[in-house]
DNA sequence: GTTCCGCATGAATCGATAG
DNA sequence: ACTATCGATTCATGCGGAA
């Protein structure tokens, strides 16, 4: 089933996995459909069978798995009646249950997050990314998604608002000023577990993409060069794309057709629009490694 | 118990909470002694034993709030033996069962946190901070809490002097958000769940202590001037001393003498300015029931 | 080729209205 | 009473057109 090209599948997952070899992929980074969203595609599963629905997906997840490989999960609670639904905290025990370690949660802070007012309640602007494994050993590239100090204070000014630069200003007697000027004497520093990126609202057809910045990241965190890459609710094919580009070995399965086509025309234009080698990493300081296709 | 005086209290929580009365405290800000960590703290909860631990408190909490109160719980997973304790999730949903509703979890994103390196995973730079509330209906007061619009620095902030940007941002944290909501008023949006603050590096005596901005924004969103904020572990006292500079009633515990004297000696020191006679002459042992008015 | 606006557009949520 | 649908609310982003 795998061999070291990129594929991309038309159906359903809890069928298509099974023909995946045991212990043959080394990340699986998918964004599963959240509960009772897209009510068009998957049939609108309810926040109280989440959990139920879920687990077949990530048992056969567990097996394909090499040992030392990672499983990143993008998933977010729904309002449900005022209260936020634990079916995420469920789903973690559950997962546990499975065999799955819960090594780390990473954020993603969505920049722009969807608008809107209400009395009790603020713009939701965070998504979990879940970290999962099945070993405590597992490979972790933490050189590849370093960041260059002057992108590091760059990005990190870019993204403040005006308020909390005021706040940095009137705490630099404190430590902030004192730790930059520790970062100062080194080139490139390694992140945290906070991801700052905005969503992608330029594709049209797709309601539900992530960033191409997002599977990218944690494509060079968790892999190398032909490691392979599994999206099990590909969507529009957002990873399975940024990890052909980046020379890994990315599948995908997707059980909408429309969806899969948009992953199929994209795949096959960017193989005819460039060598994947252009376009990945020359020079990584240089931050190019912005994956943007059309 | 409850007068308009802030005070704080020396003893167990556990205790002490007993004597407050019912349906009286409008908002809880706390951050309680964090499993197997600040092991003097009520002896060091062992992360399996934290729920356990933690429950007869939140009874007693959700006690004393009023119906239209929020309780706000910073609190974050351990790592145990290379993998994320469930204790918080537990514990959240135990709440739920308690009869708290889980409202709402917001991310503090520890913006200066050291980059550090560890073979599996990277420097931890947030927090959780939840939301929890008796009722669907609870008071909010969303304008006080409003930011500077996100390009405003483009627009509007350029023209503004170097002091009138500092002016804002003075640490006197008397409530001062309204007058900004009502001087640029279409140039303030409102924010969302994700809040950017520096951690506090200028605390030597106490180990887990957050930013005084902290507890203020959740003050500001959550209080009006005279509501009564509570923080039943109170450490060297942060969420009190706040609070009594925004003119509301803090009242706070501690169980270590040595956090209660650092919390009392910074809360007399701020009364020193408004009322000295009530300084000297009070027997330590006798501290218990001591009276802080503003 | 830049920079600068204007505009459409969202992994949303609440509350009212309708069946 | 309970569920289903709809309108109002709101702002960061990236696009296209214009200077």
């Amino acid at each position: 089933m795998i061999d070291n090209k990129s594929k991309i599948l038309l159906g359903d997952s809890n069928e298509l996995l099974k023909e995946i070899e045991s212990n043959s992929v080394d990340l699986i980074f998918t964004s599963p459909p959240y509960a009772d969203s897209r009510k068009n595609t998957y049939g609108g599963i309810h926040p109280d069978k989440y959990v139920e629905w879920f687990l077949p997906f990530s048992g056969q997840l567990f097996r394909v798995l090499k040992n030392d490989g990672t499983f990143v999960l993008n998933i977010k609670e729904k309002v449900v009646d005022g209260e936020k639904h634990t079916y995420v905290l469920d789903l973690i025990k559950e997962l546990r249950k499975q065999g799955w370690l819960w090594t780390e949660e990473f954020i993603w802070h969505k920049k722009n997050s969807f608008p809107g007012k209400w009395p009790n309640r603020f713009r939701d602007s965070w998504e979990r990314l879940l970290q999962f494994n099945k070993s405590k050993k597992f490979n972790m590239y933490q050189d590849e998604v370093m960041v260059p100090v002057g992108d590091w204070a760059k990005t990190r000014l870019k993204n403040l608002s005006e308020t909390d630069k005021k706040r940095d200003n009137a705490k630099n007697g404190s430590g902030f000023g004192k730790n930059i000027s520790n970062w100062v004497s080194r080139d490139m520093v390694y992140p945290n577990n906070v991801l700052h990126l905005a969503t992608e609202c330029n594709n049209k057809n797709h309601s539900a993409a992530f960033p191409d910045e997002l599977p990218e990241w944690f494509i060079k965190l968790f892999t190398k060069e032909g490691d392979v890459v599994l999206d099990p609710f590909m969507g529009s094919g957002t990873t399975v794309i940024v990890a052909q580009k980046m020379l890994r070995v990315g599948i995908g399965i997707e059980i909408i057709d429309e969806y899969y086509r948009l992953a199929e025309s994209q795949l096959t234009q960017n193989l005819f629009v460039a060598e994947p080698e252009i376009i990945y990493g020359k020079d990584r300081n240089k931050k190019t490694n912005k994956l943007h296709r059309k």
